[in-house]
DNA sequence: TGAGTTATAGAACATTCGTTCCAAAGCATG
DNA sequence: CATGCTTTGGAACGAATGTTCTATAACTCA
């Protein structure tokens, strides 16, 4: 009976999203995201709350499409350290491509949010610990197979991994250049050894 | 024969850097400004211009107290790799001391005003240099010393303490525990090998 | 002591902020 | 075709934003 919906929910959330991590939560405006998105201001707030709500969803939807898919090859590549080290390197190229200078939308709001919200600090602090565990279980295929001493504190290193991956982001956002990330990059990777 | 000043403008610079510190730059309004520095709008605006005006003066502040006061050992001791380990584990242990969560603000305002204000990138970029340069000053004390291997290429291990550097203040506003920031910490040193 | 200069206090500015309201529009079912 | 429901468009809201203005106060030098 009702009215459908005009819209595509996901699509929204791509645009939303977008904005939020090119500008950041504070200076992303309502007017910003109904002129990104199309939306009216009426349906924004019927369909997903207030600015806060919506960027929570948008967080949710960022670790479900984007972190999802920058951590695919570290799951799923079976050679751990070759899996590792992939993901730097996709990191690297990606984070200095022309006009992709946007870092990572968990980083970013963590960085920006959590000292004053603690939603905002659970979401990142949850996200970093489910990238650390990521680069735990790579690491410990690295270890059986070989290709990483048994000598090794694993939790250590994935912490270690996971802290470093962030500072690839933080450096990609500021700008870095890529010769600087990728000798960043590779001096990280050098500490597997 | 004007009227003297009734503030101080070290102290002024002090509780604006705070506030930018703690809040970000958008977040803070010039009533929170105001408030803080107990300082009147109109004195304010003549005194440092506009919001943004300040802030950069924040900047410089915060560079010649604080950053300057965080590097002084790195510069300062003679034993480099030593220098290097204390200026780390200092980070870390300040970074999870209560009520101190709140990063770096070069590393801050790199990450949320970069993208798209020149000038800040600028400044963030500039200061990153120097902290390169530092560690890379460091480092070479350590190589001569006979404390790091002479094999090892000096400016990648530079970048990567700087970007790692840049990573514990992250972890640190992002509120990491002090046991994760430590293994980090001991992982960044461990390379060092 | 009075003239000159700058700082101060706080009201006032237009604009933008996030949010809500209301009337019109659109579709499925009776 | 009419009824009931929800979405839609856009105006409207008060509060807060960054900034400026005006009048008063405070001090120095002549």
């Amino acid at each position: 009976m009702p009215r459908p919906r005009a819209f595509d929910e996901e699509s929204v959330l791509d645009n939303a999203m977008n904005i939020f991590w090119s500008k950041g939560f504070e200076a992303t405006s309502i007017q910003d995201l109904v002129n990104e998105t199309g939306l009216n201001r009426a349906s924004m707030y019927a369909s997903f709350g207030d600015k806060k709500a919506l960027f929570l969803r948008v967080l949710d939807h960022y670790s479900h499409k984007i972190s999802a898919e920058r951590f695919a090859d570290l799951r799923n590549i079976e050679d751990g350290r070759a899996a590792i080290e992939k993901t730097f390197r996709d990191a690297a190229k990606t984070g200095t491509a022309e006009g992709r200078h946007k870092g990572c939308l968990m980083v970013n709001s963590g960085m920006e949010l959590a000292p004053h919200d603690p939603e905002t600090a659970a979401i990142a602090h949850q996200a970093f610990r489910r990238a650390e565990d990521t680069f735990a279980a790579a690491l410990n295929r690295a270890v059986d197979q070989g290709k990483i001493s048994k000598g090794k504190n694993v939790r250590a290193l994935a912490r270690f991994l996971a802290g470093s991956f962030q500072g690839v982001q933080l450096m990609s956002r500021r700008g870095a250049d890529q010769e600087t990330l990728q000798d960043y990059c590779e001096t990280i990777l050098g500490a597997l050894d």
